[in-house]
DNA sequence: ACAGCCGGGACGCCCCGTTAAT
DNA sequence: ATTAACGGGGCGTCCCGGCTGT
């Protein structure tokens, strides 16, 4: 009746069990025993992993939320020496087999950062820490891009780094509340057009 | 003892207080009881007053956060011809008195939005026609500057009234991960610059 | 299904099965679902009356035990002018009906405050202020003795209250341990021996 | 980094972290876990060697407690012909440098005994154990200050055992609770004053 | 109508003493 | 001798109804 001892998928269990209900209700709404229920780990082992739940709260940040925001919006532009395609690619796969899902959930680290930033200081800066690293890498990204010819040498980098990514992430939150495609198609549509005026 | 009997003055009272406590801690973390011992009511007015906890947040939602919006963001576009101008002189607004408090707390309607959109479909859609009356004014806003020659007329007023308002969202929900004034002009930097771009 | 209501009672019946509980398992090993469960209270009743566990455990010092201990041991002492035939009575009550109790479970103010005294000081203050109104009363009782001609005058009442008192408590104590009357007996018997020895 | 593997060591400072919890909280609040981190043993190597808390508890009485009590109380009577100097000494050598301890945390048997003994029996018994061999020990110590005329004749040996016990345990009890060497010295001079009544 | 006190359970997270696999 | 996994409470706090009085 017991788990197979594996410590490392234990732990994995958990985590995805919780950044499943996490997503759906919120950090603070999200019971640990619901967490624990869905993943079918018991109280006693989670303790063991993760002292507390800010513990594990903390954990989700750092090895889920984050791997989520490299693997959708990081590492495309790294294959890519035009950023503005590599970005617009990125965004169709998103619209592609995962829509529902944004539309429904929105994005990951927006909700969790909307929620505990003002709550608890430590969550915060973990956060900051993946929103530093987007941004570090998209403006990387447009840098290479200026040097290729495919971006305006006179674009600011790192302002339209922000800017792209506020951008997009304030089109998924309306898109979520909408709970419509439309809206979300409307603002990348915009976000479509500010990036062509970064062209040469 | 007891307070004087005036529910209007009660009633605005606890939704004070509830936006308050609400705003720093999520819709779902903020307890009923801190809210009342905040405002000083004791449960059983509050109950008279409201239903359940559900049907406060609905309140707060029509009576508290839409209010905020229409002052902050459409009114200043009501008297104005040129709706970019508009626009930035809403955003200097916000940058001034209230910059602390939007870096620290962010924009009510994206908290709870992000927060309650997923958890509970009446609070999403009471939350959706605030940002629908938003786009509708922005997007007449635009119109209105169509027609005056302060816009572009290929626009399309919609999807950039939809793409601003996103942009906005997601400047001061980056602004308020980061705890910085400096990520957030830089976002408003951007979105100026696209404002811009919609000129003849 | 639901309470009359009656906070008094309401109170009085947490505190008697309180009591009880802790009397046999110990106040932190007492859990408060067994005396909710043996009280027919509910734990959102109980939180109204008393904040924590630990103010349930003040208020059951305050008004159960030092009720007790003042019935048991000081009320036996006013009304009589010889304060040994008193004390002498109350013995003899003690091992009457209550005897069984008394073996079984010992007295709870000595129980409370072998646990509590080192674990929490505002419980040990609390327990010390019932052990020292019956230190005083005792004395008293042995000066108004001393004053009729039924103990020696050269005594010195406080400390002969003070090992009195501390005899009676050890001789309960050891007999509970032992769960024997013959032990009880035998110690009270060398009390009694001692408080002769008070005679003139 | 592991421990030196020997067996009877590593008992020996599990039981040593135990004696002083237990003593400071009590047996059924002290933690395992907090037990273990005092001294630095694992759970596994604890449940190596005892296969229960209760386990431990036992062997605690057996190991430590008895032997505290028989190194305090017995002992010195065995080099006296005259037990009632001989418990002198050994009260006040309780008084020198250990009063503080005793003072604050009072003598371990007795706090045990009465947290214990209606709650588990095997526990009551073998305390029960350590206090018929105290009051075996001194009613022999007794038996024998009445060959060598430092005892009245009259005297019922195990009786005045039984009693003196008693009273010291109460004394120890009292002064703990009152946080006081004044109330320890008031009681022990009154048990001073019975042992002078035993004499011839 | 309005406000206040009392009472109701369910569930929150944490931590407990234990067992089993390594 | 160690670490991983186990569940079952621990207490506290939640949101919420009735009953009582103004």
């Amino acid at each position: 009746m017991s788990r197979p001892r594996n410590p490392q998928e234990t732990r994995r269990t958990i985590l995805d069990a919780a950044f499943d209900k996490v997503r759906r209700q919120g950090f603070q709404a999200a019971g640990l025993n619901d967490i624990l229920a869905e993943s079918g780990v018991t109280k006693g082992a989670m303790y063991h992993h993760f002292p507390s739940k800010m513990a594990l709260g903390y954990a989700l940040v750092d090895e889920t939320v984050k791997g989520r925001i490299e693997e959708w919006w990081l590492r495309p532009l790294e294959d890519e020496a035009d950023p503005i395609a590599g970005l617009l690619a990125a965004i169709n796969s998103r619209l592609g087999a995962a829509a529902d899902e944004m539309i429904r959930l929105g994005c990951p680290l927006a909700t969790l950062s909307q929620e505990m930033a003002s709550v608890d200081e430590e969550f915060r800066q973990r956060l900051e820490g993946i929103y530093r690293a987007w941004r570090k890498g998209m403006a990387r990204a447009f840098r290479r891009g200026q040097q290729h010819g495919f971006v305006r040498g006179d674009v600011d980098a790192d302002q339209a780094a922000a800017f792209t990514i506020a951008a997009l992430q304030g089109a998924f939150g309306m898109a979520k509340n909408a709970q419509s495609l439309d809206v979300l198609r409307d603002c990348l549509q915009g976000l479509t057009g500010y990036l062509a005026s970064l062209r040469p």
